[in-house]
Parts: structure tokens; sequence; C-alpha cells
DNA sequence: AAAGCTATTTATAACTG
DNA sequence: TCAGTTATAAATAGCTT
């Protein structure tokens, strides 16, 4: 018998509320149930019980009411399943990037004769070939700049030797300007400071 | 006036279902309050009218009663923006790391000598020095383990020689077995094939 | 604790302005 | 179409079993 109205407070005495959370949330799950027949709309009702027990109650699947409570600018909610693969696809490229620096860190540490204790005789005599042919590499490409820087050189010279034989008006008719800047452009560019 | 109990199907008449409808509506979210106020439970209803509009009401974060939901074991659901914090962390881990491995790749390729004609004069001349440094590095290491390498052998010699001038019944009380397999040990690890 | 009962409150269908 | 009213159905607090 309802003697006076319900206070809307929470209910201390356990067993109590305990009755009043089975009582209501059947009516909640009743009235939800009623509103989306009556009315076709779409509802969705989850309860959990303070004991962490799960009650719920939807009109359609509730993957539906999730995007359409996304499309409706609310925060966003995805299949935990597609978030996983992803999750996944991305978490094995990043191992396989870790591997890849890693091998490559070593491999460089090697190259500059540093972390050598842990090779074999044969890897070294290996290491050493290949310093060998790089620094012949190195020092052929260094000879080659300093010729092209020679050549221009060259150049620049019997340009210069050129131009001072010539009569000062015929300058600007031969367009000399830019073949003057052609070879200070190829200078500049092959070899900004160099050193011998 | 009620006049009969109402049947529980979808109202046809548009006016009276739309009237039903934000009625039974707030009905239902007031029932959820309460009943999330008197017993302590967490409850989230989401509604939406056939026009597609929403009505809603959580008693907490609905992310975390998606969260909750999940554990339930049921298909399941989790914030959009959780997923797109934790994915542009994914992202930014993996972008670094591939700048990581491009420059460690582009390092290698100027060590071993490639991709060099991007290089200017001096960085020429710092790789060479860096090489020339590190092929250093790499013969002395070669050399070091030569030198081990000869006093294994020396060691192990002056060993056959003492144990042969030993009378033969002195061999057990040694206990000279232990060093013969030290010998034998540092010599295969050090020098497992050796090419010189 | 779970199920049923009943006095009452609460929700609401139909009506009204 | 929208509040407000009212008669009635439905829900439920406190009780009993």
């Amino acid at each position: 018998m309802m003697r006076g109205k319900v206070q809307i407070k929470r209910i201390e005495k356990p067993t109590k509320r305990q009755v009043t959370f089975a009582k209501r949330r059947n009516g909640v799950l009743k009235k939800a149930h009623e509103l989306s027949v009556l009315c076709d709309a779409q509802i969705a009702v989850m309860i959990f019980s303070d004991t962490g027990r799960l009650y719920e109650f939807s009109s359609c699947n509730l993957q539906e009411m999730m995007q359409k409570y996304h499309k409706h600018g609310k925060d966003v909610h995805i299949s935990k399943l597609e978030v996983q693969k992803y999750m996944e696809e991305l978490k094995g490229d990043s191992d396989s990037m870790i591997n890849e620096i890693q091998f490559l860190q070593l491999y460089d540490r090697k190259l500059v004769g540093d972390g050598l204790n842990s090779c074999s005789y044969d890897e070294l005599d290996e290491i050493q070939k290949q310093m060998e042919k790089s620094l012949r590499t190195v020092r052929e490409r260094k000879v080659q700049l300093l010729a092209e820087y020679v050549e221009n050189l060259r150049a620049k010279e019997k340009y210069l030797l050129d131009e001072s034989a010539k009569p000062s008006t015929d300058k600007h008719k031969e367009g000399t300007g830019s073949l003057g800047s052609e070879v200070e452009t190829g200078l500049c560019i092959g070899l900004p400071q160099v050193r011998y």
C-alpha cells in the first residue's frame, strides 16, 4: 500500500533497494517496449544493477542504434571487431618497422666500426672488403667532382679570354650572359666549398 | 479518460501517435531517471522518433556504458573518439619510424658508396674520413683476433709439450682435461674459420 | 530471497480550449 | 498544433506468505 508519495533518492536499505530495482526495472523495460510498438520508434535501454548485472531492451539491432546515434553528431561508436582488425594491422606494420630499424641500426654500427666484438673473423673480412670498395667509390666520386671543377674553370677561362679578345660592341649581340651564368652555376652547385 | 485498456500495437493515426509518443517518451525517461537514483543503477536510454529525432537519458557517461556493455561479451562497441586518439598515436609512431627507416637507409647507401651523387665535396670528404676510421677499426679488430688465435696456439703447444714430458700415470691427477678444453674452447669461439 | 496482494500513487488516453 | 484536464489504467511501496 502506497502511504505517501516516494522520495526520489537512493534507497539505503539493500533489500528494499534490490526489490524496488527488480520491479521498476521491469517497468522501464515494459514501457520502452510499449513505446516502440505503439509509436513505431526505435528505442534502446541498457540497465546495469549495482551488482553489475546487465538488463537490456532494444527495439532493433543495437549496432544500428549506435550508428544512428553517431549520425546525430554525438560521440561516435563503431564496431570493436572492425577496430581490432585495423589495430592488428597497424601493430603488424609497427612491429616489422621496429625490426627493420633495429637491423639497420646494427648494420650502421658495424659499418662505422662499432659493435664489431660480436663479429667473427669472416664477418670482419666481409665488412672490410665492403668498406674498401665503398672507399674506392667515394674517392672516385671526389676525383670526378674535382675533374668537373677543373673543366668548369677551363671553360670559364676560355670564355673570359674570348670575351676580352672581342670588340666591346658585340657583347650584347651574342647573348653571352647566358653562357657565363651557366658556367658559374655549374661550378657553384658542384663544389660550393672545395677542399683538397 | 481511459475507456478500456490500451492495445499494444502501432497507432495508425499520425496525430495520435505523435501525441502518445511525446507523453510516453517523457514517461520512460522519467522512469529511467527514477530507477537510476532510487536503486543506484546505471541506465542509458536512447529513443529515436519515427521522424528521426533523438531523445536520450543516461545516468552516467554513455562511453562508460558502452565499455561495460562490451565487457558483458555482447558484440562490442567502443568510443570512436578513444579509437581515433589511439589511432593517431599509432600513426605518429608509424610516421616517425618511417622517417627513421628512410634516414637509416639513406645513410647506409652512403656508407656503402651508393647514392653519393647528391653529396657535396665536403660531405664526401666527411664520409671518406669516417670510412677510413672504420676501416682502421676493422683491421685492428682483425689483428686482435689473430693475436688471440696465436696466443691460443702457443698455449696449446706449451700444454702439449708439458703433457708429453710428464709420466703417463700423472695425467689424471693434474686435472689436465679442463685446461685442454679451455684452450680449445677459446680457440673455437675466437676463430671458427680463419682466413688471412 | 522470491512471489503475490492491495492501497495508493503515477501515467496517460481521450477530451477540451 | 499545442497545453491543460480528467477519468481511468498501470505501476508499485509496503506488506504478507
